[in-house]
RNA sequence: GGGCCCGUAGUAUAGUUCGGAUAGUACAGGGGCCUCCGGAGCCCUUAACCCGGGUUCAAAUCCCGGCGGGCCCGCCA
């Protein structure tokens, strides 16, 4: 509805300015505090007809002629601000919207535009940690509302089974005893995998010849040996169905899983460096292949090759983005800051081979430790379970302090549902490239407000209906009066618009304020104004306010990827 | 040394794309509220744009120069 009322305001304030005698191209609206919507136009327009903006405004607002049948109800000019109202037909429309969409209100109309996102594509070396923990949520959060933005998303966890690494893991389970190896620490099967990880890193630094013997492992299965891809494989599922197990409990899951090695094995890396060797760009350096790329403002070269003609990580991946691009029209990439240089020069390549698209890329700073940087292979790492498990303990504590009443086994689903709410919440309100220390208590701070005050409401909400048992059906939503019941609506009224903004911007945490601001409103009107114990009308118009608050509530939540529990 | 990113109350953040009204919010601190349908709540209150220049009628926002932190800088992924 909102939507609605910004095109209408639109549209008059064009008519408006062109009937004064101006022109100009932007309408400068936006959402303010004085207005539903204001127009700064009269700033814009002021030195060019060298008039002070308060007269634009006035001139401008004196040509308005707000039509019949619309959703504005009036325009005030406030010195040189142009400020527009909705009207009482809008909040009644909005309350019809939300009851008659349910849980498909706040989705936009089919793009028709496919989208893949790659998000997490961690190193399948060991357990998911929280330096990277960004990853998924960003991701997942993207997804969720890309979809409800109507597009049509595929989901993608690209597995570097090339890397040296995992041959080394490969190695450890040739080489390594199981019992050097120290205590499993969690009954996963990654937690498992990172053991050999270590372990065969700490040998390596010891054993220089055991490198070689990694590097062959390695060229045998770039070659094919089937035994040695059967090795990998291995490897490699164990880690991942560990990892998936984790990203499950925050309701994370992936469409497909795409191996680096099929890009090699299927010849795709192959044409790829066919096509760049015969550009003007490439070079050779010690047997080794570059690409040249200051003429695109990139002053470091990018490698292809190692000098004995074997690929790198990166080449690899221009066979993957290429592939990308045969099956979407946009093409997403949630990734560490760390990437930045090799996704510029991954852009450079892509843009040599005649790609006319470019990827968009999301980055994240990592979450560092107050002593510093994460690292699996180190074992400097707070592992993403334990974050999980962590927080669910703590969520269980207060369960138990305000529920004592309710089963174990209900405590315990409600205590999972508050945890992993909270730490969804807790790293996507916050923009990507902000730098994140961690730490345990502020991290599992419940008193703050976050994803529990948002659940907690909507549970209050369903309370409510509950206790009402039946909501009238033939209400009167002109009755909802009072100014917390309008800013209740008004506030509702923005959802579609704050998915459009996030989906086009690629801002995940506009919806987690957003959620908030929601929650906060609800809660300002649930204490203000008496649902149950009005009067007949006012009460039945009045539930269904807070039936349509538990609706938007419970979309905003699963765009979050949070749980709306009916009582906590 | 070079490149990219970040710097907003005690702490954590929004606003920066595209300069406009009183810089929004939370936690912590101070003070109130059970006439209430769930107090994981509501209402007051204290407190901030890293520094220095410049552009502009107007700068947290744009430009230049510093300072502090993060990431990256050819055969790792």
């Amino acid at each position: 509805m909102f939507l609605k009322f910004e095109s209408e305001v639109g549209s008059l304030l064009q008519d408006a300015i062109k009937a004064a005698g101006y022109e100009v191209e932007m309408l400068c609206l936006e959402t303010s505090d004085y207005a539903d919507l204001a127009s700064s136009v009269a700033f814009k327009l002021a030195p060019k007809y060298e008039k002070s903006p308060k007269r634009i405004a006035e001139d401008i607002s004196r040509k308005i002629r707000i039509p019949k049948k619309t959703l504005i109800d009036r325009v005030e000019v406030k010195g040189p601000y142009i400020n527009f109202y909705v009207n009482r037909e809008f909040l009644n429309q909005t309350i019809l919207q939300i009851l008659k969409e349910g849980e498909r209100y706040g989705s936009l109309p089919k793009k028709r535009q496919r989208i893949i996102l790659e998000h997490t594509s961690a190193n399948p070396t060991g357990p998911l940690h929280v330096g990277r923990g960004r990853n998924p949520i960003i991701g997942d959060t993207l997804v969720r509302m890309l979809r409800c933005a109507g597009y049509d998303v595929e989901v993608q966890y690209y597995v570097n089974d090339m890397g040296k690494q995992v041959a080394a893991i490969v190695w450890g389970y040739d080489n390594v005893e199981r019992n050097a190896l120290p205590k499993l620490e969690r009954d996963k099967p990654d937690h498992d995998v990172v053991r050999y990880y270590r372990k065969a890193t700490e040998i390596i630094a010891e054993r220089p010849d055991v490198d070689s013997q990694i590097a062959q492992i390695l060229s045998r299965y770039e070659l094919g040996d089937s035994n040695t891809i059967e090795r990998f494989k291995r490897v490699v599922n164990k880690c991942i169905d560990g990892q998936k197990r984790t990203l499950e409990r925050l309701d994370i899951a992936f469409d497909r899983y795409v191996w680096e090695s099929q890009f090699v094995m299927d010849g795709s890396v192959d044409k790829v460096l066919g096509k760049l060797k015969k550009t003007k760009y490439i070079k050779q350096e010690d047997g080794a292949l570059v690409l040249d790329l200051t003429s695109f403002g990139v002053e470091k070269d990018f490698v292809l090759t190692r000098f004995d003609g074997t690929t790198l990580y990166t080449t690899r991946d221009i066979a993957y983005h290429l592939w990308k691009f045969d099956h979407a029209d946009i093409v997403i990439n949630v990734l560490g800051e760390d990437q930045k240089l090799s996704m510029e020069q991954l852009r450079c390549a892509l843009k040599i081979l005649g790609l006319r698209k470019e990827p968009k890329m999301i980055f994240y700073s990592f979450v560092s430790l107050p002593e510093g940087r994460m690292s699996t292979r180190k074992g400097v790492v707070v592992d993403l379970d334990d974050l999980l498990d962590e927080a669910c303990e703590r969520a269980y504590i207060e369960v138990q302090k305000r529920r004592p009443e309710l089963s174990e086994k209900e405590k315990r689903r409600i205590a999972e549902i508050v945890g992993m709410g909270a730490v969804r919440f807790d790293i996507i309100k916050v923009a990507p490239e902000k730098m994140m220390t961690f730490k345990w208590e502020e991290a599992l701070d419940f008193e703050k407000q976050g994803a529990p005050f948002i659940q907690y409401s909507h549970a209050r909400a369903c309370s409510i209906l509950k206790k009402a048992r039946k909501i009238g059906h033939g209400f009167d939503s002109s009755l909802l009066t009072a100014p917390e019941e309008v800013e209740l609506i008004k506030k509702m009224a923005l959802l579609p618009s704050i998915v459009d903004s996030a989906a086009q911007d690629l801002k995940p945490y506009v919806v987690a304020t957003y959620a908030r601001e929601l929650a906060e409103t609800f809660n300002q009107f649930y204490r203000a104004v008496p649902v149950l114990k009005a009067e007949e009308a006012l009460r039945d118009a009045r539930l269904s306010l807070v039936n349509c608050t538990r609706i938007v509530l419970a979309n905003v939540l699963n765009l979050l990827g949070i749980t709306a529990p009916e009582s906590m």
